[in-house]
DNA sequence: GGAAGTAACCTACTCGCGGTAAGGTTGACT
DNA sequence: AGTCAACCTTACCGCGAGTAGGTTACTTCC
C-alpha cells in the first residue's frame, strides 16, 4: 500500500529518531516535567509518554532517573556558563567584568527558569549523591570563574582571600536572584547594580587592603 | 512470673512512651537518618525500627514522610533561631550585632551539622511544596532578623534597600558556612570577620548613602 | 530484490517502599 | 472487675523505578 500510514501525517507523530536526537528530546521533556512537578512527583512513565516512546528507552540511554536528572543539570550548566562567559568579553577592569557577569546571571535565572530551578539544588539532593555533586560542581565553577576574574585584574592577593570573596559573591548572587525574580519592578541590571553597591567596596578592600578607613581586619 | 521479662532489663528496651516523648524520639531518630542517608534513601521502616516501634505509629503522629521531615526542620529552625537570638543580646551597634549573629550562625552550622543539613534545602524540595515552604520560611526569618537589626540601629533607610542588604547577607552566610566547615584551620570567628570585612562597608554605604565616592546608584 | 545485521523500540513483568485497615494490648480510673 | 482511651501491631494495597526478552524497521551488501 502506497499510503504507508493512515492518519499519521499529523505533524510527524511517532517518528523513529536516531539516538542523539532522541536524547536531546528526552532531556528537553524531562527538564520541563522536573521543573513543573518536582523531581519526586515526576514519573518516568509520563516522561516517556510525552516523548512518544516507552520507558525502557530512557533507561537504555540514561541508566536511571538520577542519570536523566544529571543530564538535565549538565545542559543547564552549559547554558549558564555560556551566557556568563560571553557577557564578560570586552570588559577592561574587574569591577566592570563582575557587574556584567552578575547581570548575565540574573538575566539567565529570570529567562531560563526551568533550567535554573534544576540548578538551585532544590531538586537535586533528592536523587542521590551524584546529582548533588553535579550541582556543587556548577557552583564551584562559578567560584573559580570569580576567582579567575578577580585575580586576572588584581594580582598578588592571597588565594584564600580571593576564595572567600568568590564564595560570598556566589552566595549573594544566588539569594539575590531568588529575591529579584519575585519583584516585578526590578530589572536584571538594577539587581546587578544593587549587588555591586553592596559588594564591590568590600571586594576591593579585601583584594588590595590600602586606604580603607576604620578597617578592623581580623588577625593577620 | 515475677521476672516479667527475660533479657528486657537491657537499658529499658521496648518501653511504652507517652505521645510527646515518643514524638521527640522519632524526630531525633529521623533527623539522624535523614542526615545520614538522605531523605529519599531513608525508609520509614528503618526509622520505625530504630525507634523500637512499628511504622503506623509514625503515620499516626506525623501523617506522612514529609510531615516527619517538616517536624525535623521546625526543630532545627527553633534551635538556630535561639542560638542567633541569644548571641546578639548586649550588642550596642549594628556592626557588632551583625558580627555576633554571623559568628553564632557559623558556630551553629559547624556544631549541629545534622540539623543544618536539613535546613540547607538539600533534603527539602524532594518532599513536596510544604517542606520547601518550611525551608524558605527559615531563610525569610533570617532576612527579617537582619532587616530588624539594620533598621533598629540605622533608621530612615528605604525598606527595599534593607531587604536587598539582608538577602545578600543571608546568601553570603549560607555559602560561606559551607566553605568554612570544609576548612580545618578557620574558626567561626574568623569566618565572621571575613564576612564583615567583605560586607560591612557595603551595608553601611547602602544604609546611609553619604560620602560614597564614585557612587553610581541604579535609578531612583 | 532479498538476506543479514543492527539500531530503535515495545510488552509485561518484579520489587521496594510509602501509606492504610483493622484489630490487639496495657494501664488508669471508677 | 469493668470500661475506656492511648499505645501499638500485623498484614495488606498501589504506585512507580527498574528489567528481561522479544519485535520492528532501517541500512548494507550481494
Amino acid at each position: 500500500m502506497t499510503t504507508t500510514e493512515d492518519a499519521r501525517d499529523k505533524v510527524e507523530r511517532k517518528r523513529r529518531m536516531p539516538r542523539a536526537e532522541r536524547e536531546r528530546q528526552m532531556v528537553a521533556v524531562a527538564e520541563e516535567i522536573f521543573a513543573e512537578r518536582g523531581y519526586l512527583a515526576a514519573s518516568m512513565d509520563e516522561i516517556a509518554e510525552r516523548c512518544g516512546v516507552s520507558k525502557p528507552m530512557i533507561y537504555e540511554y540514561f541508566g536511571s532517573k538520577e542519570g536523566l536528572l544529571i543530564a538535565c543539570i549538565r545542559q543547564a550548566r552549559t547554558e549558564l556558563v555560556n551566557s556568563i562567559s560571553q557577557s564578560v568579553v570586552g570588559a577592561e577592569e574587574a569591577e566592570d567584568a563582575l557587574r556584567r557577569a552578575a547581570r548575565a546571571f540574573f538575566e539567565f535565572t529570570d529567562g531560563h527558569r526551568r533550567a535554573w530551578s534544576l540548578l538551585l539544588i532544590n531538586e537535586a539532593a533528592v536523587a542521590g549523591p551524584a546529582a548533588l555533586d553535579e550541582i556543587e560542581a556548577v557552583r564551584q565553577e562559578q567560584v573559580e570563574l570569580d576567582i579567575a576574574l578577580f585575580s586576572a585584574f588584581l594580582p598578588d592577593t592571597p588565594r584564600r582571600d580571593l576564595e572567600v570573596a568568590a564564595q560570598i559573591v556566589v552566595g549573594a548572587c544566588e539569594r539575590l536572584s531568588l529575591w529579584y525574580v519575585a519583584q516585578e519592578d526590578v530589572s536584571a541590571e538594577e539587581a546587578a547594580d544593587y549587588l555591586m553597591r553592596m559588594l564591590w567596596s568590600g571586594v576591593a578592600a579585601m583584594v588590595h587592603p590600602r586606604e580603607t578607613p576604620g578597617d578592623t581586619r581580623p588577625h593577620g
